[in-house]
RNA sequence: GGGCGCUUAGCUCAGUUGGCUAGAGCACCUCGUUUACACCGAGGGGGUCGGGGGUUCGAAUCCCUCAGCGCCCACCA
C-alpha cells in the first residue's frame, strides 16, 4: 500500500507485463466488433529500434482503446524471416571466418543462415515486451511458417493459372555483389560525378562515321546497333547503313527508333540491348541480337575480347577508353553528372544484366486496386499518400519475385532437363530433382522475393481460407507501418489481398515518419548515432518512451528523437503516481470505499465537468488517429485540473469518493498511453482487488453543473491574480477583502490555501489593491507605497485589454461580419466584448486610484 | 524532369472543414523545504507562424509567387 515517492518503472512493468500476459489479457474478447490490427513483423534476427517503438506507440495506443472500449481488439505480432536483409548479415558472418557464400550449395546456405538465426535470435519478442505491446501471443506468425509457405505457394499457382505470373528473359537489376538481382523500386540512385565519352564509330565502306555519348563505354563491346531518331534529318540517309565497331570490328546496323533524343549528345545512341534497359527494349523491338559482355560477378566475360575479360567494370572502362584512343576513335570526353543506380545494402552500382525470371504481371492487380482506393474504401493517414500509392500503381512495373539467395521460400516451380522451356508447378522443394510422367525436372534455385509472401500477410496472419479468425477479423482495420514501405509492403498487400480475398486487406492506412537522429540526420550505426531502446526503457520507462515519442508527431513527417520529451512523459507517469499516492492517503486502505461521482462542492462539480470534456476529447482524438493531441489533452487534464487545482482543493475540503472515482476514470482514460503505470496503480486500488485494468471497460462520463463548476472558475481567478500581485510584489500572505458575496465566505478557507492569503474579511468598502480579473468585488490588502510598483504591470494590463475591446468591437461593428459569420462566432464575439470591457473598466478604476496616490506622494514627498 | 512535403518560441515539434489574446515539452528568469510529487509548486519572459502579394468580415490555416530545406518517382544514352 505505501507506495515510494518517486515511481521506479523497473520496479513494476516486467511484472504488470507477466500479469496480463497471464490472464489471457491480450486474447480478443468475445465481441462482434473487432478491431484489428497486423503488426509489420519485425526483423527476426535484429534488435527493435526507436522506429519500433514509435510504431508500437501508435498501434498499441490504438489496440488498447478499443479493447477498453469492448471491442475484440486483436492485435497479431509475428517475425520477418527478412530474407536479403538476413543473409547481407550472415555473409558478413560468414567473410569473418574467411568464407562466403560460395563455398555451399544454396541448400546448404539455407541450413546454415536457418543455425545463424536460431542462435543470434534478437531480441524482438523480449523487446515487444517491454513496450507494452498488447499482441496475441498465442497467434505469433513467423514469415517462414508452414502456413505462410502454403498461402505464398497457393497464391504462386493461382497466378501461374491466371497466367499472371510468367518465366523470361528480361532485364533486372543485379548486384554484383550480393549475387541477387532486385526489383525496380529496391534500387536506390545516387548522384555521381562522371564523363560523358563521345565515339567515333566509321561507317562501313564510307569515309563517314557517326558520334555516340556515352557514360558506360565498356559496354560498347556489346553493342548490336547505333539508335538515331527516325525525324532526324541529320541521319536521314544512315538509317539502315552499317557501322563498323572499334576494337571488336563488329558490324552493327543503324537503326531508327522514336525512344531517341534528337537533342541530346550528337543525336545518335549506342545500343547494348544486354546491359541498359532501354536498349533492350529497343533491341526487342529491332529484334536485335544480345550480346552478354559483362557476367553476374560483375567482371567482363567470355563475350568480350580476350584482353578485357576478367576485368572489373571499372577497370574494362579504363582499358576500352584506352584502347578507343589507341583507334582514335575517341572524339570528346566531358565531365558529366548522372544517377547511378545502386545496392541499397552495399552501394555497389547496380548492373543491368539480362537474367531468366519470374515475374508477375502487375497491371490486372494494380487496376483493381486503384479502384478500390479511387472509391475511398482505403483511409490514409496522412491521407496524401493516397495519391502516391494510386500513380504508383498507374504506372507500375511487373515485379521481379525471383531471388538468387539463399534465405528465403523456395520458388515452387521446375523445369525439365531436357525442355528449357517445360516448367511445371511443384510444392516438392525439398527436392533439387524430380520426375513427373518420365520427364525429368529440376528445381528452380532462387527463392522468392520476401515482399512476395509478406505483401499476403494480413490474411495469412488470420489462416485465410477457413479459419475462424480469418472469417472474424479480415478484413483488418488498421495497417500500420513505416512510410517508407508505402510501396514495396503496403501497394503490393492492397494488391495481392484483392487478388486473394477478393476483399481489401485492411479500412485504414496509418503512416509512420521516420524517428531521426537527435542530430536531425537519419539514425544509423555507420553514423554512430543511434539510441539504443532499452536503454531509454531502462533509463525512464517505457510509458515515458511511448508517450514521449507520440508527443508532437503527425502521421508521414519524420522527426527527429527528442529526448527531452520522454523526459516530459517520464515527469507525466511520476505526477499521475502522486496523484494516486495522494489520494490513496486520503483514501486509506478503505476497501468499503465506493468510488462515486457524487459532488458537494463547486470545486467537485468543476473536475466533473473538466473530468468528462477530457474523456469526449480524448475519444474523439483517437477515433480520428490525432494521438499526439488526445495525449496533450490527457497531460493537461491531469497535470493542469486535476493534479495543480482540484488535488489542492481537496487539500480544504475532500470528497474522498469523488476523488476515487476521478482517478479510476482518468487510469482508465490514460491506460492506452500510459499502459504500466496506470496498471500499477490500478493493482494498488483496494476498490479494484482482482481486476484487471487492461481488461476492464472504458470509463463512462459523469457530468458536473456547469452553474456550479464556474463558481469555481471565479476561485481560480481571484486566486491567479492574488498570486500574481503577491509574486510581483514580493509580499507575502496579505487579507483579502470583499463586499456581501456569501460565496466567497463560503469558499474562505480555499481562497486562503491556493492563493496564500493572511485571511478573507468581508467589508463595507476595501481599501489597496483592487482585484481586476474577477467580477466580485475584492481587494488585496497592499499598502499603497507597495502596491505603486504594481502600477507598470496594471498598464500592461491595460494596453492589452483595450486591444482586445477594439478588436472586438470593430469585429461587431463590421456588417459583412454580422453578416457572413456563424451565429454561434458572433455570440461568442460578444460575450468576449462584454468581458473584456468588464476587465478593462476594473483597470481603469485602478488605475484612476494609483494615478490619485502617486500625485499626494509626488507632492508629499521631498525626494 | 515530374510529384509531394517542410519552413511556427533558444531547441524538438503540435496546431481537422479559415473563427478565443497561436500552443506543448525541454531550456531560461524570479520566488518557494505549503508532507502527493524538486521527475515539484507559484509567477514570469520569449514567436509580426520563411519573404512578398492575393482571396475573405476574418488567414499559421486557402490561392499565387520568391527563397531555403527535405523526401519520393522517373532516368536522355
Amino acid at each position: 500500500m505505501k507506495l515510494p515517492s518517486v515511481y521506479d518503472p523497473k520496479e513494476y512493468e516486467d511484472n504488470i507485463y507477466a500479469l496480463w500476459e497471464g490472464n489471457n489479457v491480450f486474447v480478443p474478447r468475445d465481441s462482434k466488433e473487432t478491431f484489428t490490427v497486423i503488426m509489420p513483423p519485425p526483423n527476426a534476427n535484429a534488435d527493435l529500434h526507436l522506429g519500433h517503438a514509435y510504431m508500437n506507440a501508435v498501434q498499441d495506443t490504438l489496440v488498447r482503446y478499443y479493447r477498453l472500449k469492448g471491442r475484440a481488439a486483436l492485435y497479431v505480432p509475428g517475425a520477418d524471416h527478412a530474407g536479403f536483409e538476413t543473409q547481407v548479415v550472415f555473409e558478413k558472418h560468414l567473410a569473418k571466418e574467411g568464407k562466403s557464400r560460395f563455398d555451399f550449395s544454396r541448400d546448404e546456405l539455407y541450413g546454415l543462415v536457418w543455425d545463424f538465426v536460431q542462435k543470434n535470435k534478437g531480441g524482438f519478442e523480449r523487446q515487444l515486451r517491454r513496450l507494452g505491446a498488447s499482441c496475441d501471443w498465442s497467434r505469433f506468425t513467423f514469415t517462414l511458417d508452414n502456413q505462410v509457405i502454403e498461402t505464398a505457394y497457393e497464391t504462386f499457382r493461382k497466378m501461374w493459372d491466371d497466367k499472371l505470373i510468367y518465366r523470361g528473359e528480361r532485364i533486372v537489376n543485379f548486384c554484383t555483389f550480393h549475387g541477387t538481382s532486385f526489383a525496380d523500386i529496391e534500387v536506390v540512385y545516387k548522384e555521381e560525378p562522371s564523363k560523358l565519352w563521345h565515339i567515333r564509330y566509321p561507317i562501313k565502306d564510307s569515309k563517314e562515321s557517326v558520334v555516340v555519348a556515352t557514360t558506360r563505354p565498356e559496354t560498347m563491346l556489346g553493342d548490336t546497333a547505333v539508335a538515331v531518331n527516325p525525324k532526324d534529318a541529320r541521319y536521314k540517309d544512315m538509317v539502315g547503313k552499317t557501322v563498323v565497331l572499334p576494337i571488336t570490328g563488329r558490324e552493327v546496323p543503324i537503326i531508327a527508333d522514336d525512344y531517341v533524343d534528337k537533342d541530346f549528345g550528337s543525336g545518335a545512341v549506342k545500343i547494348t540491348p544486354a546491359h541498359d534497359p532501354n536498349d533492350f527494349d529497343i533491341g526487342t523491338r529491332h529484334k536485335l541480337s544480345m550480346i552478354e559482355v559483362i557476367d553476374p560477378d560483375g567482371k567482363l566475360g567470355q563475350n568480350a575480347p580476350e584482353k578485357f575479360r576478367g576485368l572489373t567494370v571499372v577497370e574494362a572502362r579504363d582499358a576500352v577508353v584506352a584502347a578507343l584512343e589507341a583507334e582514335s576513335a575517341l572524339q570528346s570526353t566531358e565531365d558529366y553528372t548522372h544517377s547511378v543506380g545502386v545496392c541499397y545494402k552495399c552501394g555497389t552500382v547496380i548492373e543491368p544484366l539480362v537474367r531468366d525470371q519470374w515475374f508477375i504481371n502487375m497491371k490486372p492487380l494494380a487496376k483493381e486496386a486503384i479502384k478500390k482506393l479511387n472509391d475511398n474504401k482505403i483511409t490514409f493517414y496522412p491521407a496524401s499518400k493516397k495519391k502516391e500509392v494510386v500513380r504508383y500503381l498507374e504506372s507500375v512495373r511487373d515485379w521481379n519475385i525471383s531471388r538468387q539467395i539463399a534465405w528465403g521460400i523456395p520458388i515452387p516451380a521446375f523445369q525439365n532437363v531436357e525442355d528449357p522451356n517445360d516448367w511445371i508447378f511443384n510444392t516438392e522443394v525439398k527436392q533439387t530433382e524430380i520426375e513427373v510422367d518420365g520427364k525429368k525436372y529440376r528445381r528452380d534455385p532462387d527463392v522468392f522475393d520476401t515482399w512476395f509472401s509478406s505483401g499476403q500477410w494480413p490474411f495469412v496472419t488470420l489462416g485465410y481460407p477457413d479459419s475462424k479468425d480469418y472469417k472474424h477479423f479480415y478484413p483488418t482495420d488498421l495497417m500500420e507501418t513505416g512510410i517508407d514501405i508505402l510501396f514495396q509492403w503496403v501497394a503490393r498487400m492492397i494488391c495481392l489481398g484483392l487478388y486473394i480475398t477478393d476483399d481489401i486487406p485492411f479500412k485504414t492506412v496509418y503512416l509512420h515518419g521516420m524517428v531521426r537522429s537527435p542530430d536531425g540526420r537519419k539514425m544509423s550505426k555507420s553514423l554512430g548515432n543511434t539510441v539504443a531502446l532499452e536503454e531509454v526503457i531502462d533509463e525512464h520507462g517505457s510509458d515515458a518512451l511511448r508517450m514521449g515519442i507520440l508527443a508532437g508527431r503527425s502521421p508521414g513527417y519524420s522527426a527527429a528523437y527528442a529526448p527531452m520529451k520522454v523526459v516530459g512523459a517520464r515527469n507525466f507517469c511520476n505526477k499521475l503516481w502522486n496523484v494516486a499516492r495522494f489520494i490513496e492517503s486520503k483514501v486509506g486502505d478503505n476497501s468499503s470505499l465506493k468510488p462515486e461521482a457524487k459532488p458537494n462542492s463547486s470545486a467537485d462539480h468543476w473536475i466533473l465537468l473538466q473530468l468528462e470534456q477530457c474523456l469526449k476529447k480524448v475519444e474523439k482524438e483517437i477515433e480520428q488517429y490525432r494521438l499526439s493531441e488526445a495525449y496533450e489533452t490527457l497531460y493537461r487534464f491531469i497535470w493542469d485540473d486535476f493534479a495543480d487545482w482540484y488535488i489542492e482543493a481537496s487539500k480544504v475540503q475532500t470528497n474522498e469518493s469523488l476523488l476515487a472515482y476521478v482517478l479510476e476514470t482518468v487510469l482508465g482514460i490514460a491506460h492506452p498511453f500510459a499502459p504500466f503505470v496506470t496498471e500499477t496503480i490500478w493493482q494498488t486500488l483496494p476498490w479494484k482487488k482482482n481486476t484487471i485494468l487492461a481488461a476492464s471497460d472504458w470509463p463512462k462520463a459523469a457530468s458536473g453543473e456547469k452553474k456550479l463548476a464556474a463558481d469555481f472558475e471565479e476561485i481560480k481567478n481571484i486566486v491567479s491574480e492574488a498570486r500574481l500581485i503577491i509574486s510581483q510584489l514580493q509580499t507575502t500572505r496579505p487579507q483579502l477583502y470583499y463586499t456581501n458575496v456569501p460565496f466567497i465566505q463560503d469558499n474562505a478557507e480555499l481562497l486562503i490555501q491556493l492563493a496564500g492569503l493572511g485571511g478573507v474579511n468581508e467589508v463595507r468598502d476595501g481599501h489597496g489593491l483592487f482585484l481586476t480579473q474577477t467580477t466580485y468585488t475584492c481587494w488585496l490588502d497592499i499598502d499603497k507605497e507597495t502596491a505603486l510598483h504594481y502600477l507598470d504591470k496594471l498598464k500592461a494590463q491595460q494596453t492589452e485589454q483595450q486591444t482586445a475591446v477594439t478588436r472586438f468591437e470593430q469585429r461587431l461593428a463590421n456588417k459583412s461580419y454580422v453578416s457572413h459569420a456563424p451565429k454561434d462566432v458572433i455570440d461568442q464575439t460578444r460575450q468576449q466584448l462584454l468581458e473584456a470591457q468588464t476587465l478593462l473598466a476594473n483597470i481603469n478604476k485602478q488605475i484612476e486610484t494609483f494615478s490619485e496616490v502617486a500625485r499626494n506622494e509626488a507632492g508629499e514627498l521631498p525626494d
